[in-house]
RNA sequence: GGCGGCAUAGCCAAGUGGUAAGGCAACGGUCUGCAAAACCGUUAUUCUCCAGUUCAAAUCUGGAUGCCGCCUCCA
Protein backbone atom coordinates (compact mmCIF):
# COMPACT_ATOMS: atom_id res chain seq x y z
CA UNK A 1 0.00 0.00 0.00
CA UNK A 2 1.39 3.21 -1.39
CA UNK A 3 0.02 6.32 -1.27
CA UNK A 4 0.44 8.81 -3.64
CA UNK A 5 -0.95 12.57 -3.62
CA UNK A 6 -1.16 14.81 -6.37
CA UNK A 7 0.95 18.15 -5.53
CA UNK A 8 0.23 21.19 -7.21
CA UNK A 9 3.69 22.53 -6.71
CA UNK A 10 4.85 19.40 -9.30
CA UNK A 11 1.52 19.56 -10.84
CA UNK A 12 1.19 15.32 -11.19
CA UNK A 13 0.92 12.58 -8.52
CA UNK A 14 3.80 11.65 -6.08
CA UNK A 15 4.31 8.86 -3.77
CA UNK A 16 3.76 10.73 -0.41
CA UNK A 17 6.87 9.91 1.35
CA UNK A 18 6.94 12.11 5.02
CA UNK A 19 9.58 13.92 6.59
CA UNK A 20 9.40 11.67 9.29
CA UNK A 21 8.35 7.89 8.58
CA UNK A 22 5.18 7.36 10.65
CA UNK A 23 4.12 10.94 11.45
CA UNK A 24 2.66 13.70 8.99
CA UNK A 25 2.37 16.81 9.76
CA UNK A 26 -0.65 18.68 7.76
CA UNK A 27 -1.17 22.72 7.71
CA UNK A 28 -4.46 23.53 6.34
CA UNK A 29 -5.70 27.69 5.92
CA UNK A 30 -9.22 28.07 8.35
CA UNK A 31 -11.54 30.16 7.42
CA UNK A 32 -11.25 34.30 8.19
CA UNK A 33 -13.97 34.57 10.71
CA UNK A 34 -16.75 37.52 9.50
CA UNK A 35 -18.94 35.80 7.74
CA UNK A 36 -21.38 32.54 8.01
CA UNK A 37 -19.35 29.39 6.45
CA UNK A 38 -21.03 28.29 3.20
CA UNK A 39 -20.70 24.88 0.97
CA UNK A 40 -17.53 26.04 -0.25
CA UNK A 41 -15.88 26.25 3.17
CA UNK A 42 -17.16 22.74 4.11
CA UNK A 43 -15.96 20.92 0.83
CA UNK A 44 -12.49 22.46 1.93
CA UNK A 45 -13.04 21.20 5.75
CA UNK A 46 -14.70 17.85 4.58
CA UNK A 47 -12.02 17.22 2.16
CA UNK A 48 -8.87 17.78 4.54
CA UNK A 49 -10.88 15.75 7.34
CA UNK A 50 -11.45 12.71 5.08
CA UNK A 51 -7.92 13.17 4.55
CA UNK A 52 -7.15 13.08 8.57
CA UNK A 53 -9.25 10.46 9.21
CA UNK A 54 -7.64 8.61 6.07
CA UNK A 55 -4.27 8.53 7.39
CA UNK A 56 -4.98 8.22 10.50
CA UNK A 57 -6.60 4.71 9.87
CA UNK A 58 -3.85 3.56 8.11
CA UNK A 59 -1.83 4.38 11.46
CA UNK A 60 0.13 7.15 10.76
CA UNK A 61 0.72 9.77 13.51
CA UNK A 62 -1.07 12.95 12.23
CA UNK A 63 0.05 16.77 13.60
CA UNK A 64 -2.89 18.43 12.13
CA UNK A 65 -3.00 22.39 12.31
CA UNK A 66 -5.72 24.54 11.04
CA UNK A 67 -5.85 28.54 11.88
CA UNK A 68 -8.34 31.23 12.35
CA UNK A 69 -7.96 34.28 10.74
CA UNK A 70 -9.09 36.73 13.17
CA UNK A 71 -7.85 40.09 11.78
CA UNK A 72 -8.33 41.24 8.41
CA UNK A 73 -9.66 43.75 6.25
CA UNK A 74 -12.98 41.75 5.84
CA UNK A 75 -13.77 41.81 9.70
CA UNK A 76 -12.39 44.99 10.52
CA UNK A 77 -15.24 46.40 8.10
CA UNK A 78 -17.73 43.92 9.11
CA UNK A 79 -17.25 45.38 12.93
CA UNK A 80 -17.62 48.83 11.57
CA UNK A 81 -20.43 48.38 9.80
CA UNK A 82 -22.36 46.32 12.71
CA UNK A 83 -20.87 49.20 15.11
CA UNK A 84 -19.29 46.87 17.54
CA UNK A 85 -15.72 45.53 18.22
CA UNK A 86 -13.73 43.18 15.48
CA UNK A 87 -12.58 40.78 18.53
CA UNK A 88 -16.48 39.88 18.92
CA UNK A 89 -17.22 39.36 15.12
CA UNK A 90 -14.46 36.90 15.22
CA UNK A 91 -15.86 35.22 18.15
CA UNK A 92 -19.21 35.04 16.84
CA UNK A 93 -18.40 33.48 13.59
CA UNK A 94 -15.71 30.97 15.25
CA UNK A 95 -18.17 29.77 17.60
CA UNK A 96 -20.56 29.37 14.53
CA UNK A 97 -17.98 27.37 12.61
CA UNK A 98 -17.72 25.36 15.39
CA UNK A 99 -21.14 24.74 15.81
CA UNK A 100 -21.30 24.08 11.85
CA UNK A 101 -18.34 21.83 11.61
CA UNK A 102 -19.68 19.76 14.28
CA UNK A 103 -23.00 19.16 12.22
CA UNK A 104 -21.31 17.85 9.82
CA UNK A 105 -18.79 15.69 11.74
CA UNK A 106 -15.72 17.24 11.07
CA UNK A 107 -13.17 16.12 13.62
CA UNK A 108 -11.23 18.92 15.53
CA UNK A 109 -7.44 19.41 14.81
CA UNK A 110 -4.56 19.07 16.31
CA UNK A 111 -3.70 22.62 17.32
CA UNK A 112 -6.65 25.18 15.86
CA UNK A 113 -4.25 28.64 16.11
CA UNK A 114 -5.13 32.17 16.08
CA UNK A 115 -3.17 35.15 14.04
CA UNK A 116 -4.05 37.33 17.39
CA UNK A 117 -2.68 34.85 19.80
CA UNK A 118 0.63 34.79 17.75
CA UNK A 119 1.38 38.15 17.10
CA UNK A 120 5.12 38.14 18.30
CA UNK A 121 5.62 35.15 16.19
CA UNK A 122 4.32 37.08 13.53
CA UNK A 123 6.57 39.95 14.09
CA UNK A 124 10.12 37.69 15.22
CA UNK A 125 9.42 36.33 11.39
CA UNK A 126 9.05 40.31 9.64
CA UNK A 127 12.37 40.89 12.00
CA UNK A 128 14.48 38.19 9.65
CA UNK A 129 13.07 38.94 6.91
CA UNK A 130 13.62 42.70 7.18
CA UNK A 131 17.25 41.55 8.56
CA UNK A 132 17.71 39.71 5.60
CA UNK A 133 16.56 42.64 3.51
CA UNK A 134 13.96 40.78 1.62
CA UNK A 135 11.30 42.97 3.24
CA UNK A 136 11.72 46.69 3.53
CA UNK A 137 10.02 49.36 5.34
CA UNK A 138 7.71 52.42 4.26
CA UNK A 139 6.97 54.54 7.61
CA UNK A 140 5.20 51.77 9.42
CA UNK A 141 4.54 49.36 6.79
CA UNK A 142 6.32 46.35 5.72
CA UNK A 143 6.25 44.76 2.61
CA UNK A 144 7.67 41.55 1.26
CA UNK A 145 9.72 42.05 -1.83
CA UNK A 146 8.78 39.40 -4.46
CA UNK A 147 12.11 40.20 -6.43
CA UNK A 148 14.50 39.26 -3.66
CA UNK A 149 12.95 35.85 -3.87
CA UNK A 150 13.71 34.20 -7.14
CA UNK A 151 11.59 31.08 -7.02
CA UNK A 152 8.84 34.19 -6.32
CA UNK A 153 5.52 32.28 -8.70
CA UNK A 154 6.98 28.26 -8.83
CA UNK A 155 3.91 27.14 -6.96
CA UNK A 156 1.25 29.05 -8.67
CA UNK A 157 2.95 28.95 -12.00
CA UNK A 158 3.56 32.35 -13.35
CA UNK A 159 6.33 34.33 -13.70
CA UNK A 160 6.16 38.07 -12.49
CA UNK A 161 6.89 39.88 -15.97
CA UNK A 162 3.74 38.03 -17.32
CA UNK A 163 1.19 39.03 -14.63
CA UNK A 164 2.50 42.61 -15.26
CA UNK A 165 1.16 42.33 -18.49
CA UNK A 166 -2.36 40.87 -16.68
CA UNK A 167 -1.80 44.72 -14.76
CA UNK A 168 -5.41 44.14 -12.76
CA UNK A 169 -3.04 45.20 -10.24
CA UNK A 170 -3.50 48.42 -8.06
CA UNK A 171 -0.11 50.54 -8.43
CA UNK A 172 1.17 51.55 -5.38
CA UNK A 173 4.05 53.81 -6.19
CA UNK A 174 5.37 53.36 -2.76
CA UNK A 175 5.98 49.56 -3.85
CA UNK A 176 9.27 48.35 -5.59
CA UNK A 177 7.18 46.25 -7.35
CA UNK A 178 3.36 46.11 -7.74
CA UNK A 179 3.64 42.32 -6.20
CA UNK A 180 5.05 42.91 -3.33
CA UNK A 181 2.69 42.83 -0.63
CA UNK A 182 2.24 43.81 2.84
CA UNK A 183 3.83 41.94 6.39
CA UNK A 184 2.69 44.71 8.56
CA UNK A 185 0.21 47.34 8.16
CA UNK A 186 0.10 50.35 10.63
CA UNK A 187 -2.53 51.18 12.29
CA UNK A 188 -5.19 53.30 10.97
CA UNK A 189 -8.10 55.17 12.93
CA UNK A 190 -10.18 52.73 14.42
CA UNK A 191 -8.39 49.32 13.78
CA UNK A 192 -7.06 47.38 16.42
CA UNK A 193 -3.54 47.11 16.64
CA UNK A 194 -0.53 45.61 18.42
CA UNK A 195 2.79 47.64 19.65
CA UNK A 196 5.95 46.43 17.13
CA UNK A 197 9.24 47.43 17.01
CA UNK A 198 7.57 49.65 13.92
CA UNK A 199 4.60 51.04 15.68
CA UNK A 200 1.11 50.22 16.19
CA UNK A 201 -0.28 47.71 13.45
CA UNK A 202 -1.57 44.65 12.74
CA UNK A 203 -0.12 41.99 10.34
CA UNK A 204 -0.61 41.01 6.56
CA UNK A 205 -2.88 38.20 5.65
CA UNK A 206 -0.14 35.79 4.41
CA UNK A 207 2.39 36.28 7.31
CA UNK A 208 0.15 34.65 10.11
CA UNK A 209 0.29 30.72 8.07
CA UNK A 210 3.87 31.27 8.30
CA UNK A 211 4.56 32.34 11.39
CA UNK A 212 1.91 29.22 12.70
CA UNK A 213 2.98 26.64 10.92
CA UNK A 214 6.47 27.19 11.23
CA UNK A 215 5.83 27.51 15.62
CA UNK A 216 3.81 23.81 15.41
CA UNK A 217 4.95 22.01 12.63
CA UNK A 218 8.64 23.39 11.86
CA UNK A 219 9.78 25.29 9.08
CA UNK A 220 9.82 21.92 6.55
CA UNK A 221 6.48 20.18 6.78
CA UNK A 222 4.27 17.51 4.42
CA UNK A 223 1.55 18.39 3.84
CA UNK A 224 -0.15 22.26 3.12
CA UNK A 225 -3.89 22.54 2.39
CA UNK A 226 -6.69 25.18 0.93
CA UNK A 227 -9.04 26.01 -1.59
CA UNK A 228 -7.69 25.76 -5.16
CA UNK A 229 -8.06 29.76 -4.91
CA UNK A 230 -5.45 30.01 -2.58
CA UNK A 231 -2.62 29.26 -4.96
CA UNK A 232 -2.49 32.44 -5.51
CA UNK A 233 -1.21 34.76 -4.07
CA UNK A 234 -1.78 33.49 -0.53
CA UNK A 235 0.33 30.11 -0.82
CA UNK A 236 2.98 31.53 -3.25
CA UNK A 237 3.49 34.50 -0.55
CA UNK A 238 3.71 31.95 2.28
CA UNK A 239 6.32 29.81 0.38
CA UNK A 240 8.20 33.43 -0.30
CA UNK A 241 8.18 34.35 3.49
CA UNK A 242 8.85 30.79 4.73
CA UNK A 243 11.52 30.25 2.56
CA UNK A 244 12.93 33.45 2.14
CA UNK A 245 13.27 33.22 6.37
CA UNK A 246 14.19 29.80 6.68
CA UNK A 247 16.02 28.82 3.67
CA UNK A 248 14.75 25.35 4.02
CA UNK A 249 11.91 24.10 1.62
CA UNK A 250 8.04 24.76 3.59
CA UNK A 251 5.88 22.06 2.61
CA UNK A 252 6.38 19.13 0.58
CA UNK A 253 2.95 18.47 -0.44
CA UNK A 254 0.52 20.74 -1.96
CA UNK A 255 -2.94 19.83 -1.81
CA UNK A 256 -5.95 22.46 -3.00
CA UNK A 257 -9.71 21.29 -3.56
CA UNK A 258 -11.77 22.44 -6.36
CA UNK A 259 -14.95 24.93 -5.57
CA UNK A 260 -18.14 24.16 -5.21
CA UNK A 261 -20.66 25.52 -7.95
CA UNK A 262 -24.55 26.51 -7.17
CA UNK A 263 -26.85 25.74 -10.45
CA UNK A 264 -24.03 25.63 -12.69
CA UNK A 265 -23.11 29.61 -11.52
CA UNK A 266 -19.90 30.26 -9.47
CA UNK A 267 -20.94 30.88 -6.17
CA UNK A 268 -20.14 34.42 -5.61
CA UNK A 269 -21.48 37.75 -3.83
CA UNK A 270 -22.40 39.45 -6.89
CA UNK A 271 -24.71 36.58 -8.00
CA UNK A 272 -25.89 36.26 -4.01
CA UNK A 273 -25.97 32.95 -4.10
CA UNK A 274 -23.69 31.79 -1.19
CA UNK A 275 -25.27 28.68 0.44
CA UNK A 276 -24.62 28.75 4.20
CA UNK A 277 -23.76 25.53 6.14
CA UNK A 278 -26.31 26.17 8.46
CA UNK A 279 -28.73 26.16 5.81
CA UNK A 280 -28.54 23.18 4.07
CA UNK A 281 -28.42 20.82 7.25
CA UNK A 282 -31.78 22.56 7.06
CA UNK A 283 -32.80 20.28 4.24
CA UNK A 284 -30.46 17.82 4.30
CA UNK A 285 -28.37 15.15 6.42
CA UNK A 286 -25.14 16.09 7.45
CA UNK A 287 -23.96 12.88 5.45
CA UNK A 288 -25.53 12.95 2.87
CA UNK A 289 -23.79 16.42 2.77
CA UNK A 290 -20.68 14.25 3.25
CA UNK A 291 -21.16 11.87 0.55
CA UNK A 292 -22.35 14.13 -1.96
CA UNK A 293 -19.06 16.43 -1.88
CA UNK A 294 -16.75 13.14 -1.41
CA UNK A 295 -18.82 11.74 -4.77
CA UNK A 296 -16.60 13.93 -7.07
CA UNK A 297 -12.85 13.96 -6.82
CA UNK A 298 -11.65 16.88 -4.57
CA UNK A 299 -9.82 18.39 -7.07
CA UNK A 300 -13.10 18.74 -9.57
CA UNK A 301 -15.54 21.13 -9.43
CA UNK A 302 -18.77 20.13 -7.85
CA UNK A 303 -22.28 21.50 -8.91
CA UNK A 304 -24.48 21.58 -5.81
CA UNK A 305 -28.49 21.42 -6.85
CA UNK A 306 -31.46 20.18 -5.25
CA UNK A 307 -31.59 17.23 -7.05
CA UNK A 308 -28.19 16.19 -6.73
CA UNK A 309 -28.78 16.13 -2.91
CA UNK A 310 -31.81 14.67 -3.30
CA UNK A 311 -29.68 11.73 -4.91
CA UNK A 312 -27.75 11.66 -2.43
CA UNK A 313 -30.18 11.48 0.20
CA UNK A 314 -31.14 8.10 -1.51
CA UNK A 315 -28.50 6.95 -1.51
CA UNK A 316 -27.16 7.46 2.04
CA UNK A 317 -30.80 5.82 3.05
CA UNK A 318 -29.84 2.76 0.85
CA UNK A 319 -26.66 2.32 2.91
CA UNK A 320 -28.38 2.97 6.27
CA UNK A 321 -31.29 0.73 5.54
CA UNK A 322 -28.67 -2.51 5.18
CA UNK A 323 -26.76 -0.90 8.46
CA UNK A 324 -30.66 -1.16 10.08
CA UNK A 325 -30.91 -4.79 8.40
CA UNK A 326 -27.65 -6.08 10.27
CA UNK A 327 -28.64 -4.17 13.59
CA UNK A 328 -31.87 -5.91 13.91
CA UNK A 329 -30.30 -9.29 13.47
CA UNK A 330 -29.31 -9.62 16.95
CA UNK A 331 -27.40 -12.96 16.10
CA UNK A 332 -24.96 -11.27 13.84
CA UNK A 333 -24.61 -8.21 16.29
CA UNK A 334 -23.62 -10.15 19.51
CA UNK A 335 -21.28 -12.72 17.15
CA UNK A 336 -17.44 -12.07 17.31
CA UNK A 337 -15.94 -11.93 13.70
CA UNK A 338 -14.21 -15.55 12.92
CA UNK A 339 -12.69 -14.60 9.85
CA UNK A 340 -12.15 -11.42 9.48
CA UNK A 341 -11.70 -10.55 5.41
CA UNK A 342 -11.28 -6.85 5.03
CA UNK A 343 -11.66 -7.51 1.53
CA UNK A 344 -13.82 -4.17 0.75
CA UNK A 345 -11.70 -2.40 3.11
CA UNK A 346 -8.30 -3.11 0.95
CA UNK A 347 -10.09 -1.98 -2.30
CA UNK A 348 -11.03 1.08 -0.63
CA UNK A 349 -7.61 1.94 0.64
CA UNK A 350 -6.41 1.00 -2.84
CA UNK A 351 -8.59 3.60 -4.30
CA UNK A 352 -7.55 6.15 -1.58
CA UNK A 353 -4.08 5.16 -2.14
CA UNK A 354 -4.48 7.00 -5.55
CA UNK A 355 -5.07 10.59 -4.79
CA UNK A 356 -7.85 10.20 -2.03
CA UNK A 357 -10.19 8.84 -4.51
CA UNK A 358 -13.32 9.22 -2.53
CA UNK A 359 -15.91 8.54 -5.45
CA UNK A 360 -14.43 5.56 -6.36
CA UNK A 361 -13.86 4.30 -2.48
CA UNK A 362 -17.93 5.24 -2.07
CA UNK A 363 -18.45 2.55 -4.88
CA UNK A 364 -17.02 -0.28 -2.79
CA UNK A 365 -18.96 0.86 -0.24
CA UNK A 366 -22.09 0.12 -2.42
CA UNK A 367 -20.31 -3.22 -3.41
CA UNK A 368 -20.19 -3.86 0.34
CA UNK A 369 -24.30 -2.75 0.77
CA UNK A 370 -24.97 -4.87 -2.07
CA UNK A 371 -23.41 -7.89 -1.09
CA UNK A 372 -24.27 -7.80 2.39
CA UNK A 373 -28.30 -7.43 0.95
CA UNK A 374 -27.47 -10.85 -0.89
CA UNK A 375 -26.07 -12.48 2.22
CA UNK A 376 -29.13 -11.12 3.90
CA UNK A 377 -31.34 -12.07 1.33
CA UNK A 378 -29.86 -15.85 1.48
CA UNK A 379 -30.56 -16.15 4.93
CA UNK A 380 -26.44 -17.41 4.97
CA UNK A 381 -23.28 -17.24 7.00
CA UNK A 382 -23.65 -14.50 9.52
CA UNK A 383 -19.96 -14.52 10.13
CA UNK A 384 -19.33 -13.39 6.40
CA UNK A 385 -21.96 -10.49 7.05
CA UNK A 386 -20.39 -9.69 10.03
CA UNK A 387 -16.82 -9.13 8.60
CA UNK A 388 -18.46 -7.44 5.31
CA UNK A 389 -20.31 -5.18 7.94
CA UNK A 390 -16.75 -3.95 9.90
CA UNK A 391 -15.24 -2.92 6.51
CA UNK A 392 -18.19 -0.68 5.63
CA UNK A 393 -18.25 0.89 8.81
CA UNK A 394 -14.62 1.45 8.71
CA UNK A 395 -15.03 2.61 5.24
CA UNK A 396 -17.95 4.91 6.51
CA UNK A 397 -15.87 6.21 9.45
CA UNK A 398 -13.34 7.74 6.91
CA UNK A 399 -15.82 9.15 4.76
CA UNK A 400 -17.59 10.50 7.61
CA UNK A 401 -20.76 9.16 7.23
CA UNK A 402 -22.76 6.30 9.44
CA UNK A 403 -22.21 8.75 12.04
CA UNK A 404 -25.31 7.72 14.14
CA UNK A 405 -27.32 4.41 14.45
CA UNK A 406 -29.47 3.21 11.55
CA UNK A 407 -32.14 3.84 14.22
CA UNK A 408 -31.97 7.38 14.87
CA UNK A 409 -31.13 8.03 11.57
CA UNK A 410 -34.65 6.91 10.15
CA UNK A 411 -36.27 8.20 13.37
CA UNK A 412 -34.41 11.71 13.43
CA UNK A 413 -35.84 11.47 9.26
CA UNK A 414 -39.37 10.90 10.61
CA UNK A 415 -39.45 13.87 12.77
CA UNK A 416 -37.85 15.81 10.07
CA UNK A 417 -40.82 14.98 7.86
CA UNK A 418 -43.46 15.61 10.88
CA UNK A 419 -41.98 18.69 11.78
CA UNK A 420 -42.19 20.10 8.23
CA UNK A 421 -45.86 18.54 7.09
CA UNK A 422 -47.45 18.91 10.15
CA UNK A 423 -48.76 15.19 10.25
CA UNK A 424 -49.18 13.56 13.44
CA UNK A 425 -46.90 10.44 13.62
CA UNK A 426 -50.15 8.68 16.62
CA UNK A 427 -52.71 8.37 13.54
CA UNK A 428 -50.20 7.02 11.13
CA UNK A 429 -49.15 4.36 13.96
CA UNK A 430 -52.90 3.96 14.62
CA UNK A 431 -53.13 3.20 10.97
CA UNK A 432 -50.61 1.05 10.23
CA UNK A 433 -51.71 -1.10 13.52
CA UNK A 434 -55.56 -0.95 12.11
CA UNK A 435 -54.06 -2.23 8.30
CA UNK A 436 -51.68 -4.75 10.31
CA UNK A 437 -55.49 -6.14 11.60
CA UNK A 438 -57.10 -6.58 8.75
CA UNK A 439 -53.98 -7.94 6.75
CA UNK A 440 -54.20 -10.69 9.41
CA UNK A 441 -58.17 -11.14 9.07
CA UNK A 442 -57.27 -11.06 5.10
CA UNK A 443 -59.02 -8.49 4.66
CA UNK A 444 -57.41 -7.31 1.41
CA UNK A 445 -60.11 -4.69 0.50
CA UNK A 446 -59.53 -2.78 4.08
CA UNK A 447 -55.73 -3.04 3.98
CA UNK A 448 -55.01 -1.49 0.48
CA UNK A 449 -57.19 1.26 1.37
CA UNK A 450 -55.69 2.26 4.35
CA UNK A 451 -52.36 1.57 2.60
CA UNK A 452 -53.66 4.02 -0.33
CA UNK A 453 -54.59 6.89 2.27
CA UNK A 454 -51.34 6.57 3.86
CA UNK A 455 -49.49 7.27 0.58
CA UNK A 456 -51.65 10.33 0.29
CA UNK A 457 -50.33 11.50 3.22
CA UNK A 458 -46.23 10.43 1.37
CA UNK A 459 -46.44 7.65 4.25
CA UNK A 460 -45.25 4.19 2.40
CA UNK A 461 -45.47 0.53 4.12
CA UNK A 462 -43.20 -2.20 4.31
CA UNK A 463 -44.97 -5.34 5.26
CA UNK A 464 -42.55 -7.52 7.90
CA UNK A 465 -43.46 -10.80 9.30
CA UNK A 466 -43.06 -9.21 12.52
CA UNK A 467 -45.04 -6.15 11.51
CA UNK A 468 -45.32 -3.68 8.77
CA UNK A 469 -42.90 -0.19 9.41
CA UNK A 470 -43.72 2.96 7.42
CA UNK A 471 -41.30 5.59 6.17
CA UNK A 472 -41.66 8.57 4.47
CA UNK A 473 -41.57 9.42 1.16
CA UNK A 474 -39.11 12.34 0.96
C1' G B 1 -2.96 39.52 -22.54
C1' G B 2 -0.89 35.32 -19.31
C1' C B 3 -1.78 30.45 -16.84
C1' G B 4 -4.68 26.13 -15.93
C1' G B 5 -8.78 22.63 -16.05
C1' C B 6 -12.83 19.84 -18.07
C1' A B 7 -15.90 17.07 -22.10
C1' U B 8 -17.72 9.26 -20.24
C1' A B 9 -25.38 6.39 -20.58
C1' G B 10 -31.58 9.96 -19.20
C1' C B 11 -28.85 12.56 -14.91
C1' C B 12 -24.41 12.46 -11.36
C1' A B 13 -19.75 10.09 -11.69
C1' A B 14 -14.92 6.63 -11.36
C1' G B 15 -11.59 5.10 -14.76
C1' U B 16 -4.38 8.03 -17.54
C1' G B 17 -2.36 2.13 -22.51
C1' G B 18 -5.31 -4.01 -22.21
C1' U B 19 -11.13 -4.07 -23.85
C1' A B 20 -16.28 0.94 -19.80
C1' A B 21 -16.78 0.99 -11.28
C1' G B 22 -20.60 2.97 -8.44
C1' G B 23 -25.07 6.09 -7.36
C1' C B 24 -29.86 8.11 -8.93
C1' A B 25 -33.74 7.17 -12.52
C1' A B 26 -36.29 3.67 -15.89
C1' C B 27 -37.90 -1.17 -17.56
C1' G B 28 -38.43 -6.72 -17.08
C1' G B 29 -38.20 -10.93 -13.43
C1' U B 30 -37.94 -13.29 -8.20
C1' C B 31 -40.22 -12.42 -3.51
C1' U B 32 -45.22 -10.52 -1.81
C1' G B 33 -52.51 -11.32 -1.03
C1' C B 34 -51.06 -6.85 -3.88
C1' A B 35 -47.15 -3.54 -2.69
C1' A B 36 -42.58 -1.60 -0.55
C1' A B 37 -37.60 -2.97 0.41
C1' A B 38 -34.00 -6.38 -1.19
C1' C B 39 -32.19 -9.63 -4.92
C1' C B 40 -31.50 -11.22 -10.35
C1' G B 41 -31.40 -9.08 -15.19
C1' U B 42 -31.68 -5.03 -18.99
C1' U B 43 -30.12 0.22 -20.11
C1' A B 44 -22.74 3.59 -23.43
C1' U B 45 -19.95 -2.18 -29.24
C1' U B 46 -18.44 2.97 -26.84
C1' C B 47 -16.09 7.63 -23.92
C1' U B 48 -17.39 15.83 -28.01
C1' C B 49 -15.21 15.66 -33.16
C1' C B 50 -10.96 14.84 -36.69
C1' A B 51 -6.11 12.96 -37.59
C1' G B 52 -1.80 10.31 -35.63
C1' U B 53 1.39 6.82 -32.39
C1' U B 54 0.64 1.53 -30.86
C1' C B 55 -0.48 -5.38 -31.46
C1' A B 56 -3.85 -2.57 -28.30
C1' A B 57 -6.30 4.35 -26.90
C1' A B 58 -11.86 6.88 -22.99
C1' U B 59 -6.71 6.87 -21.53
C1' C B 60 -0.69 9.11 -25.26
C1' U B 61 0.35 13.11 -29.41
C1' G B 62 -1.43 17.06 -32.75
C1' G B 63 -5.63 19.81 -34.27
C1' A B 64 -10.97 21.49 -34.02
C1' U B 65 -15.32 22.63 -31.13
C1' G B 66 -17.74 23.57 -26.56
C1' C B 67 -17.78 24.68 -21.26
C1' C B 68 -15.24 26.46 -16.89
C1' G B 69 -11.64 28.43 -13.41
C1' C B 70 -7.40 31.57 -11.79
C1' C B 71 -4.40 36.09 -12.57
C1' U B 72 -8.57 41.19 -7.45
C1' C B 73 -11.23 39.47 -1.52
C1' C B 74 -12.81 34.41 -1.99
C1' A B 75 -12.88 27.43 0.23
Amino acid sequence: MSLRVYNTIERKKVPFEPVKPGKVTMYVCGPTVYDSCHIGHARSVIVFDVILKYLKATGLDVTYVRNFTDVDDKIINRANQLGVDSREVAEKYIKEFYQDMDALNIERATIEPKATEHIDKIIALIEILLEKEIAYRIDGDIYYSVDKFKDYGKLSGRKLEDMEAGARVEIDERKNNPFDFALWKSQKPGEPYWDSPWGKGRPGWHIECSAMSSAYLGETFDIHGGGKDLIFPHHENEIAQSEGAFEKPFAKYWVHNGFVNINHEKMSKSLGNFLLIKDILKSYHPDSVRLFLLSNHYRSPIDFTDKAMEESESALDKIYYTAKRVDDIADIIKKDITHYQQTYWEKFCEAMDDDFNTAKGIGYIFDAVHHINRLLDENSNSDEIKSIYADIRKMGNVIGILSESAETYFNKKKTKFIENKDVDPALIDAMVKQRFEARKAKDWKKADQIRDKLSGMDVIIEDKPEGSIWKFNT
